[in-house]
RNA sequence: GGGGAAGUCGCAUAGUGGCAAUUGCAACAGACUGUAAAUCUGUCCUCUUCGGAGUUCAGUGGUUCGAGUCCACUCUUCCCCA
């Protein structure tokens, strides 16, 4: 049988390294899960792997989009889906690698179908929930899908819209949705985990950060200002520095801010990777 | 040496007689099915059987039923004049 192996672990512990070494033995190509590494615009920020990583072995869904052409998680499953299909022809297996809890999910597990919003619907609810409506949007959900109103974070605006998006859009249930069973994956997933001291890794995180800004981080975040409006560019690295030339905090306060929010970032990917009981743990930066 | 301003829970802030005391940041724990590096929740003086209990707003003393808040002195910091 086929095998995916899945490396995964908060930001700046060293995966691309990890996987790149191991698709180096393995004669075999990477697959990454990280949603801001998809952009080609976004690179310093999002420590997309060098140009000798990306040479030393082949990675997919490195820099293939623009930011204004956001992905999104259920058409990278699809397309990872069919990419490894093609990897399988000639390779046993395929490496899988990144911090994106959700994007990791979605090709390991993957994500009910579910028809996408017109822009004009997204548009109504989230100024519904701009004006101060987001109580009447609840108890719509109340109406039309008490179970996953029983469920849903109700102080959580997104998950809100989101779910009505989908009700109003399929006429149906979100919680019916994501309620039907997943196809097990045709082939072997082996998740590892890595992970290290705290104190290492945070660490790891303010000098990667020096590094960044000696790189050019700052340069890269002026040059994206125009796309600040969207999502995608709502990312640690770059949120900061725009509060920069805001002339809302001073440089040293935005580099410390980047450092401190990613930290805050790898917490969360620890928390999120924590719940794998598939797992198997590396430590590594141990001397 | 003279005059003025100010010291609040890691940092920053609110509070100027009435419930350990506002808000932001940081810290800590957590949630997560197409915005996910997003978004959201809880904890955040100490102890706790989670009902409460104890000790706090630079220090000491005082006024008061009651003081972070008013008064006196002390200490510290900053500013202005010498």
């Amino acid at each position: 049988m086929k095998r995916l192996i899945v490396i995964v672990g908060p930001t700046a512990i060293g995966k691309t390294a990890t996987a790149v070494r191991m698709a180096q033995q393995m004669h075999t190509e990477i697959i990454s899960c990280d949603s801001r590494q998809f952009y080609n615009e976004m690179n310093i920020g999002v420590a997309r792997p060098s140009p000798d990583e990306l040479e030393a072995a082949k990675h997919h869904f490195i820099a293939c989009r623009s930011v204004s052409n956001p992905y999104n998680v259920y058409d990278f499953e699809h397309d990872a889906l069919a990419l490894l299909d093609s990897l399988f022809v000639n390779h046993d297996t395929v490496i899988a690698v990144g911090g994106s809890g959700l994007y990791i999910d979605a090709l390991c597990k993957g994500i009910n179908l579910m028809p996408d919003p017109s822009p004009e619907l997204r548009n109504e609810l989230s100024s519904r929930i701009a004006n101060g409506q987001l109580d009447q949007l609840i108890s719509e959900l109340k109406r039309l899908d008490p179970d996953y109103y029983n469920v849903v974070d109700l102080k959580n605006p997104i998950r809100i819209q989101r779910a009505l998006e989908v009700i109003y859009t399929s006429g149906l249930p979100y919680s019916q949705l994501i309620g039907k069973p997943l196809p097990n994956r045709p082939f072997e997933i082996e998740k590892i985990g890595l992970r290290c001291q705290r104190d290492t890794l945070r660490q790891r995180i303010y000098s990667r950060v020096e590094i960044m800004m000696t790189q050019g981080l700052l340069q890269e975040a002026e040059s994206l200002i125009t796309y600040r409006h969207l999502n995608t560019l709502n990312t640690v690295g770059y949120k900061e520095l725009f509060c920069y030339f805001d002339g809302k905090c001073t440089l040293q306060q935005a580099v410390t801010d980047i450092k401190n929010h990613t930290w805050q970032y790898a917490k969360k990917q620890i928390s999120w990777f924590a719940r794998y009981n598939d797992i198997s743990w590396q430590d590594i930066h141990e001397n």
